[in-house]
DNA sequence: ATGGACCCTGTAGCCGCTACAGGGTCAACG
DNA sequence: CGTTGACCCTGTAGCGGCTACAGGGTCCAT
C-alpha cells in the first residue's frame, strides 16, 4: 500500500482537476506547474503531486487569485516550517481587492440604474441614457451630435 | 456667436476628456473615434464634435461598458429619430452583467473570509488557508506536498 | 540656435487564457 | 494487419483595453 504511482496523461489531469489541456500547458510554459516526465513518445506523464498542485492552482484561480499570487503562495508553502503569516497576508490582500471591486461595482450599478430609469422610451434624440452619457460641456445642451461615425 | 470652430491638439483633447494620448490614438486605430483632420505637419486637429464623442466614450468606459457596446450605442445614436429601445437594452444588459459580477464577488469574498478565519497563524504545514485551497482528494490528508517547485 | 515640450509611426508587452495549424501516436475494431 | 478516430505534440496568434517603449519630427520661447 506504500507506492501508488499513478500517472496521468494531460487529458486525464485535465479531467481530474477541471482545467483545460491548453491551460495546463500554459501553466507549464510560465513555470507555474513543473514540467512532468515524458513517455517514450513525448507525451507528458503527470504524478499525483502534479495533480495536487494543479488542483491548488485551480481552486485559487476560482477564488480570483492572480497567477502571481498563486505562484508566491506555492513558493511559500514549499517551506512547511515557515510561519504562514505571509500567506495570510496575500489572502487578506486579495480579499481587500475583492471588497473594493464590490464597492466599485455597486456604485457603478447604482449609476446605471438611475441612468436607465431616465429613459423615456422615445427617440434617441430625447434619450435619457444618451443624455446621461453625453457631456453637458459648457452650457449648450440637448442637440449636440456625437456623430461622424467612422 | 455662430461658429466657434475650436481645434484641439491630441494633448489638448486628452486634457479636455481625461483620456490618455495613447488611448485616443488607439480608439482611432480601432475605428471608435473618427480620424481627425491633420495640420500641415501631420498633427491631428480635433473638432468639438470629436471632443463630445470622446467624452461619451470615456464616461461609458467609466461605467464599465465594453468598447463594442459603446461602438453600438454610438452607431444607434447617430439616427436621432430611432427609438431608444435598443440603447436601453444595451444598458440593461450591462447592468445585468454588473449585478452578476457583484453577486459572484460577494460569494467569493465570503469564501475568502472563511478561509482566512481558519488560519491559526502557525506554520505553513498547519495553515488553514493552504488547507482550504488544497485538495482533500481521496482520503489521504494533511501532509500532502504541493511541491516540486519548478 | 537651442532646449524642451509636444507630436508622429510602429511595435511589443500586460493578464490569463483560447484557438488554431500542422503534424505524430495510440488503442480498438473489423 | 490496416484504418479510423481520439488523443497528444509544438508553435504561433488572437482576445480586450490599453500602455510603453523606440526612434524620430515639429513648434515655440528664450
Amino acid at each position: 500500500m506504500a507506492g501508488e504511482e499513478a500517472v496521468f496523461s494531460i487529458g486525464a489531469l485535465a479531467k481530474a482537476t477541471g482545467c483545460k489541456v491548453e491551460t495546463i500547458r500554459y501553466y507549464e510554459r510560465i513555470g507555474l506547474l513543473p514540467a512532468p516526465a515524458r513517455t517514450g513518445s513525448g507525451y507528458r506523464a503527470y504524478s499525483p503531486a502534479h495533480r495536487d498542485r494543479l488542483s491548488f492552482i485551480r481552486r485559487s484561480r476560482d477564488l480570483g487569485f492572480p497567477l502571481e499570487d498563486i505562484r508566491e503562495m506555492l513558493r511559500l508553502s514549499d517551506d512547511r516550517e515557515r510561519p504562514c503569516a505571509e500567506i495570510d497576508e496575500i489572502a487578506r490582500g486579495h480579499l481587500g481587492e475583492v471588497k473594493r471591486k464590490i464597492a466599485d461595482l455597486k456604485a457603478l450599478g447604482a449609476e446605471l440604474d438611475s441612468m436607465i430609469s431616465q429613459c423615456r422610451h422615445g427617440a434617441v434624440s430625447d434619450c435619457g441614457i444618451i443624455g446621461a452619457l453625453s457631456p453637458e460641456a459648457g452650457g449648450r445642451r440637448g442637440r449636440s451630435q456625437l456623430g461622424n461615425s467612422p
